[in-house]
DNA sequence: AGCACGCCGACT
DNA sequence: GTCGGCGTGCTC
């Protein structure tokens, strides 16, 4: 049998094909796993190798060999191997674009994934003798020598840590007290040793313990749980408690976490419960410092794993369970390049590992109580709050034929400041941004609209400006009116910074706070407003959805959600779903034990049969009727269903590319909805249209497709246009 | 996806 | 005359 000759590399490319190259004269051929340098026309790529071959369907005359090998033993090996063949199987992606998204950037990029040694700074025999005294002159020198007569060295980086001066730890190495060096990292392994609680464990609920009892009792092997309790019920300590048998066996814990949830108050939590090496993977790690935990991660050196959607891809050698926080968060699906579900390939990756994953929330994902109905999840259910039970009280405010002020309902004022004058803080959500949505002419009705989108400018009043929202053009506030030069321009409807506005005019003696974009695009005025509002500087808060996800503020007695029509009917099949989660995580939120809490819709729709089942039923019956309704009308989740999204400067370019699109299905069992617009069919000057494609079972579908797109991307017309195809979408938007 | 090449309008 | 706009084509 001949040796293969040929070396099968996938790249991150958009190209749902591998490329062949040759090994360089003389070296043996990289392990299937291993990351190698390859050159690709005039570039040179980091992509990994997939396997060997003897033949190429490309001309062997011209490949050429690669640039060099990256990696000594394969990177990328067994479960997660596995899992990224799947999930590029799954979601039609190519397996390049797959494996660069589950190595960190550094990765990416071609870096070496061995440990750096640490630069470090060590005492020298002089710096050993010098006697502080001498240094009293030069007090920042001084403090830093005596750190180091008993600690010997110091780490570069911990020298800015704890706060020594750059310029001091310059003066002591010139006058030869100490000296640079490097230290290997060690990676201790064996943190389980030993292993003692940092906190006595809670005692559990009849409903914790049953809980906890059902996911043991299944042996800690694979199983999809879906753990079901409102706010308070006491989800966490569940999660702790599983938690404790896996970390006492040595095995890792994964846990991920919606974006906005990933506070230290968190991650606090659960070090309390478990002194073992916690990995925390957040979006303030620069490219290095994420690199330096996988490199932990995949040494065993943690316990515990906690982050946000991406640190699904892990390597834990010895993963023993999965944590999924607030599952239904629709952060866990990534939105741009490789489209896939945090949440569904964690389900996966449990099951290649077969460990238990335990799913989280209030308010679960249609999808999840789908995968209860069939069969495929395991139900857990807190009905219970772990403190004193108390009521929500709910009204619904019918804002026809009223009088508004900044939007706001004379109920809802008079609710408001019996509020604010027990001394409560008052919270409300408006999901608009900006001074108001629209700027009108009151001469000739023109409503000015964004030139690239079928989209009105939104209005900002404080930088003068108005600015479209959805491809980010803005100019100036124009003065006259575009279309026929009138002065009489008023701004239509109301945004957060008009509320605000009205509000600040009409309550002088509240402080209040706005959280929206706008006023949290600088890195870390988040969390200065957040810690305003926790230390009751704020009485009125403000915000769009930002507000809502995540926090608790026990101060909170007054909820109320200002606008809540465009959900009822969006374009969007998800936006109700989406209404209601957010509807319950906050009603969650109002009051607490001594003060009881109020939450006020206010709609033009107070008839509509969502808000009735919401506030009269609760979350669990509005979501089975949601379920019901999509298994009748074959949608997902019931039904399977992908999207072919085309978008072309002529809106003729991507009809004619999604028509013989459609053809390429002719025959198959897929259901073909479309071509038809976009929710907003011109955005950023680009005419963007779509098919759904539906069958009733992902076999079905996964069969159709895989034949179609070969003849899909052999489409000439699909050179004319940008096009993808998704999987699972979250929204047709 | 990059990154080239190539062909047209509008500027120093 | 060139600078640069983006349409088209290719990458083992
Ligand atoms: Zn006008
Ligand atoms: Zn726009």
């Amino acid at each position: 049998m001949r040796s293969p000759v040929y070396i099968q590399v996938a790249l991150p490319l958009p190209l749902r094909q591998n490329f062949s190259y040759l090994p360089r004269e003389g070296e043996a051929l990289p392990e299937t796993g291993c990351r190698v340098s390859v050159p690709f026309g005039r570039q040179s790529l980091v992509g990994v190798v997939v396997g060997h071959s003897q033949e190429s369907e490309f001309d062997p005359a011209k490949l050429k060999p690669i640039n060099s090998v990256l990696d000594s033993a394969p990177l990328v090996t067994g479960q997660l191997w596995k899992l990224a063949n799947l999930a590029a199987r799954y979601y039609f992606s190519p397996l390049g674009m797959v494996l660069q998204q589950m190595l960190p950037v550094k990765l990416r990029q071609g870096e070496s994934a061995d440990a750096a040694p640490v630069k470090i700074w060590q005492l020298t025999d002089a710096g050993k003798q010098c006697q502080l005294d001498t240094l009293k002159r030069a007090f920042q020198q001084q403090r830093l020598l005596a750190y180091l007569q008993t600690k010997i060295e110091i780490e570069d980086v911990a020298v800015s840590q704890l706060e020594f001066s750059r310029q001091a730890l310059k003066a002591l190495a010139d006058k030869g007290f100490i000296t640079e060096g490097e230290r290997q990292i060690s990676f201790d392994t064996n943190w389980a040793n030993n292993f003692e609680l940092g906190e006595t464990p809670q005692t559990l609920n009849r409903e914790q313990a049953v809980a906890v009892a059902t996911v043991n009792g299944d042996g800690l092997n694979y199983g999809a749980y879906l753990l079901e309790g409102v706010t308070g019920s006491g989800k966490t300590e569940v999660y702790l408690h599983l938690m404790e048998p896996v970390i006492r066996a040595g095995k890792s814990v994964l846990v991920l976490v919606p974006e906005i949830g990933l506070t230290p108050q968190t991650i606090e939590r659960f070090a309390r419960r478990y002194p073992v090496p916690t990995g925390v993977l957040h979006s303030g790690l620069n490219d290095n410092e994420r690199l330096q935990v996988w490199q932990q991660a995949k040494a065993g050196a943690l316990g515990i794993i906690i982050g946000t959607r991406s640190a699904l891809f892990t390597d834990l050698p010895n993963l023993g369970m999965i944590i999924i926080d607030e599952e239904h968060d629709s952060s866990f699906k990534q939105q741009d390049g490789f489209r896939y579900h945090g949440r569904d390939l964690a389900v996966m990756r449990a099951n290649l590992h077969n460990v238990p994953i335990i799913l989280g929330s209030a308010t679960p994902s249609i999808e999840s109580l789908h995968n209860i109905s069939i069969g495929k999840y395991r139900r857990l259910q807190l009905t219970r709050r772990a403190g004193v039970a108390r009521e929500v009280s709910q009204e619904i405010v019918d804002l026809r034929l009223q009088n508004l002020d900044a939007g706001l309902s004379a109920q809802l004022l008079t609710k408001m400041e019996q509020h604010l004058e027990a001394g409560n803080q008052v919270m409300l959500f408006l999901n608009r941004r900006g001074f108001a949505p629209a700027l009108l002419c009151h001469e000739c009705g023109h409503l000015h609209g964004c030139s690239r989108c079928d989209a009105f400018y939104t209005v900002h009043q404080s930088s003068n400006l108005v600015q479209c929202h959805h491809c980010g053009s803005q100019k100036r506030l124009p003065r006259q009116c575009e279309e026929c030069g009138s002065t009489q321009l008023f701004t239509q409807g109301v945004g957060t910074e008009q509320l605000e506005q009205a509000l600040a005019a009409r309550y002088p003696q509240y402080p209040l706070v706005r959280i929206d974009r706008d006023t949290t695009s600088r890195k870390g005025s988040l969390d200065k407003l957040l810690e305003k509002i926790r230390r009751g500087e704020a009485r009125i808060l403000i915000g769009t959805q930002m507000l809502a996800k995540g926090h608790h503020f026990p101060d909170v007695t007054l909820v109320g959600l200002l606008d809540v029509d465009g959900a009822l009917f969006s374009a969007d099949f998800r936006a109700s779903e989406r209404l209601a989660q957010l509807y319950i995580q906050v009603a969650g939120r109002a009051g607490r034990a001594s003060k009881p809490g109020e939450v006020v819709l206010q709609t033009h729709q107070p008839d509509h049969p969502l808000l009735h089942q919401l506030t009269t039923l609760g979350y669990g019956p509005f979501a089975e009727a949601a379920l019901k309704e999509r298994q009748e009308a074959l949608l997902p989740p019931a039904g399977q269903m992908a999207i072919l999204r085309a978008e072309a400067s002529h809106a003729h370019q991507a009809q004619q590319f999604l028509a013989e699109a459609n053809h390429c299905f002719d025959q198959l069992a897929i259901q073909r909805v479309g071509p038809m617009p976009a929710p907003m069919e011109r955005k950023a000057g680009k005419y963007r249209l779509h098919t759904l494609l539906l069958a009733n079972d992902r076999k079905r579908l996964q069969q159709a497709i895989e034949l179609a797109l070969p003849k899909i991307e052999a489409l000439a017309s699909g050179k004319r246009c940008r096009w993808h195809l998704e999987r699972d979408p979250q929204d047709l938007l």
